[in-house]
DNA sequence: CGAATAAATGAATATAATTCATTTTAATGT
DNA sequence: ACATTAAAATGAATTATATTCATTTATTCG
């Protein structure tokens, strides 16, 4: 066995393979788009033949949906490691709309991808974008839920129509990002949506709460300055 | 001149023949979609051939432009005709939201064209589907900003955030509207909405807000009094 | 090494938008 | 009424891509 076939490349494994593929199809479906993106250019970026890559995938959009769930896989880990150890349904809520416009600010191709296509193909299958999105909706929804039963929450919130204007409004600023460039203001746009949403939603107690808050800063001071 | 040369039928005015492939355009699209309904569908549809439509339409995008163009008229006249009338910044965002609902909930083909169709395109041309949609949103900002200088609502309040907002949450009402097909109350979907966004930005005399403020002057004051 | 199996290939196929040379119809002038 | 010209309509040909499949190449195992 001499030198030459000792470094004599080696097949990749399936999933090294399916690696490839995957990392190929996101960098050019992000640059021009799931429509004008062809499987030439993938299969070529990726130094494959066209044929080759359907042993590994079903098709174009089978490719997307795989592209998309490693997407999200990773922003799904993020918010399950972190939302436990919050306190409050309020500053989960915020976290939560943070972390997204984290996600939207941070990747431009990949917002503009999503922005672009997930509410396409749902006749047929129901789009895996889209059932991840319902993911995150889920956990305000929860969020939303619980806050009412604590009484955080006045009692006639609709959590629906609630996480139907968080989660729009969040992907209407990803649309607007994706098509001016403009940077976001993470922090800021934050504010912005937890001060419409939860002042909209918030209760008598959760005002009678912080008006507590208030006095107790009040009383704080006024003992500084209580000559006794 | 016989009676059959009389009673043979004359071509249509051009204005005629382009209602005709309109019409049979959104008739197609609107069952299958704008990828799945072919221009074959359609010139079929119309009664005349592939090639007779490219005289009077560049392709097939023009195509669902025009489609959506005459949709959304009916709905801007409509508004202009009516926001008038209608006294008091919060009443004027309240009419928007119902009307809006109104036109998703009273065309359900329609409203999945729009929700799948609305994002695409961007990279070259701004898609007009998506123009027409800030129109709306314009007309909501302005109502805002006047709320905002007449200090009906809060002056921190960030009119594009509560726009979009309000608009990705319709969009997202639309969406599952397609998807479901369960009807939208209309009047109770309106309620959750306004709900929300009219306690989310009025500017309550009230409390908390005016109440820390005077609270800090009080702290200040403390400051500049306290020895230590 | 030499079958047997698995992987890779790219030419062939299928589908759908768009173009264009040709045909059909209408309008105009004599 | 007919010939001539212009406009409109046609559908076969072109183009562009996703997908399939018969064939070739590489790997495994006895």
């Amino acid at each position: 066995m001499n030198n030459v076939t000792q470094i004599k490349l080696r097949r990749p494994t399936r999933e090294q393979r399916v690696d490839t593929i995957v990392e190929s199809a996101r960098k050019i479906f992000c640059s021009y788009g799931f429509e004008k993106g062809s499987i030439v250019d993938i299969a070529n970026d990726a130094g494959i033949a066209e044929g080759t890559l359907y042993r590994y995938f079903d098709g174009k959009r089978s490719l997307l949906d795989e592209v998309l769930r490693r997407h999200y896989e990773t922003i799904f880990y993020d918010i399950q490691q972190t939302l436990p150890s919050i306190k409050g349904h309020s500053n989960r809520l915020r976290y939560l709309i943070r972390r997204i416009l984290l996600a939207i600010s941070s990747d431009r191709g990949m917002c503009g991808l999503i922005t672009r296509e997930i509410r396409q193909f749902d006749d047929c299958q129901p789009s895996l974008a889209q059932e991840l999105n319902r993911q995150t909706a889920v956990l305000m929804a929860n969020e939303i839920k619980a806050g009412i039963k604590d009484g955080w929450f006045r009692k006639d919130t609709s959590p629906s129509v609630v996480c139907d204007m968080i989660g729009g409004g969040l992907e209407l600023i990803g649309y607007s990002y994706m098509k001016t460039g403009k940077t976001i203001d993470v922090d800021g746009v934050t504010e912005a949506f937890s001060q419409v949403i939860l002042s909209g939603i918030e209760s008598e107690k959760s005002s009678t709460e912080s008006m507590a808050n208030l006095i107790a800063r009040l009383e704080r001071t006024a003992d500084r300055l209580d000559p006794t």
